[in-house]
DNA sequence: AGACCAAATATGGTCAGACCATACATCCTG
DNA sequence: CAGGATGTATGGTCTGACCATATTTGGTCT
């Protein structure tokens, strides 16, 4: 007897959509198949590996839910389904539903949102690529429109793209997806937080330190910027450290 | 004019499937539904939505993939679509094919895996909860069961717990989640990664170095640990800082 | 020749219905 | 009361039809 509830979906037979799934992931990779090239359409899919239509509907459903590719009515060479890579939206939906269902708390969200800023702050600031000064410069344009902002929600919208911008300064794309898709599942707290703090001199004050400490190169000071300004905008949730 | 592939999927009317997502999601805020509860059956949901099973099924396969359901024939408390929790699955999903379509590179993923293991070894340092003892006490375990295993497979499989441990002992769900579906992802390149270096030995004394410092309550030391590890596992990825 | 409009066509989107597989619920029998 | 036969609710799958969309094709007028 096994716990109860530990026997879903184990040991079953394989669903022909996950055989349609296996097969196409197959098939990207031995014909190397890249962002941009066409699957075959959906009814020419289901006669090659014998299934239904509506299996490989599903799995092209899986696969557009994980960003991998987007699918288009119609006719011509941007029709059917095109591989693409847009792994934040899947990020995105992820945490938001889980953050619905109460699997993860807002403290695992923000003590990871510390984790990602401050490497990436003490990276930007060891780094003097064209990229990170690039990235540097979209900091402080959100900086200016932080400024100019009338109400939470526009500051807000421009508080993602400054800590967008420290994301993508230190040049990882995977990191900055999650970046983008915490931000995304949790922006209607940080409008909240906004609210709630009334003033948000603080924070701006702590955003030109953190941009400050990476123009200066120094990444202790960056690193000790970023944990201040999360620890002010979400106070209620201390680390037990 | 729109820059050429820049017009999918926009300005469109929703599908059905995701008329039926927003719905689903709307029901698990209003009703407060969590883990273990039940949605309706695919032909209920279909007559209360107005819409044709198979775009309900179609929804359901998107709430499945990111690990937000879990589907079951038959009949009973256990049959139907469930609400769980796997986001971990999600995530591994999502990586393995983002890394087949060269969306990510091993250098991002390797980089990412450095962070978190950085923090989590840092944290598990600083804190003394039971949690903690039971964290590094699976990493003792996994550390004999790698002295013990046979082949390359064998020690990656006790090496992806030894790491999973780590990031347990932080504990952030969130952050072992990213953890396994990063080491899930990369399972195939850490055995070769094994094989290539053919002496364990000095990945073991790396394992030993940071169950050490985590005992000893020394975060320099196991961040430090960890970094070398690294470094020693993933030669060819090296940092450009 | 060129511009423009209409029909054909390829592709995804959706639905309805049928049937199968699974697993619990129910009832009947000994 | 135990145990098996039957019923039934549920997901899994296929087929076929039709709609919506957007390009391609081809014809027609200027």
């Amino acid at each position: 007897m096994v716990t109860p509830g530990e026997r879903r979906r184990t040991d079953a037979r394989p669903r022909a959509f996950e055989e349609v799934l296996a097969r196409i992931e197959e098939r990207i990779a031995a014909d190397g198949l890249t962002v941009g090239d066409r699957l075959p359409g959906e009814r020419q899919l289901a006669e090659q590996l014998g299934v239904g239509r509506s299996s490989v509907r599903e799995a092209l459903r899986v696969l557009e839910t994980l960003g991998v590719v987007a699918s288009q009515a119609g006719r011509g060479p941007d029709a059917g389904a095109v591989l693409t890579s847009r792994p934040g939206d899947a990020l995105t939906d992820l945490l938001r539903l889980h953050l619905g269902l109460a699997t993860l708390s807002m403290r695992e969200v923000i003590d990871t949102r510390l984790m990602i800023e401050q490497w990436a702050a003490a990276h930007a600031a060891s780094v003097r690529a064209a990229s990170v000064r690039a990235a540097t410069g979209r900091m402080a344009e959100a900086i200016a429109a932080m400024d100019a902002a009338r109400d939470p929600a526009g500051f807000v919208e421009h508080d993602i793209a400054f800590h967008l911008a420290l994301a993508e300064a230190a040049g990882n794309r995977l990191i900055v997806a999650v970046m983008r898709a915490l931000r995304d599942a949790v922006r209607r707290y940080a409008v909240d937080a906004v609210v709630r703090l009334g003033d948000t001199g603080g924070l701006q004050d702590d955003h030109r330190r953190i941009h400050q400490a990476i123009e200066d190169g120094d990444a202790g000071a960056a690193t000790a910027a970023v944990a201040e300004h999360l620890a002010r905008a979400y106070p209620e949730s201390g680390r037990d450290s």
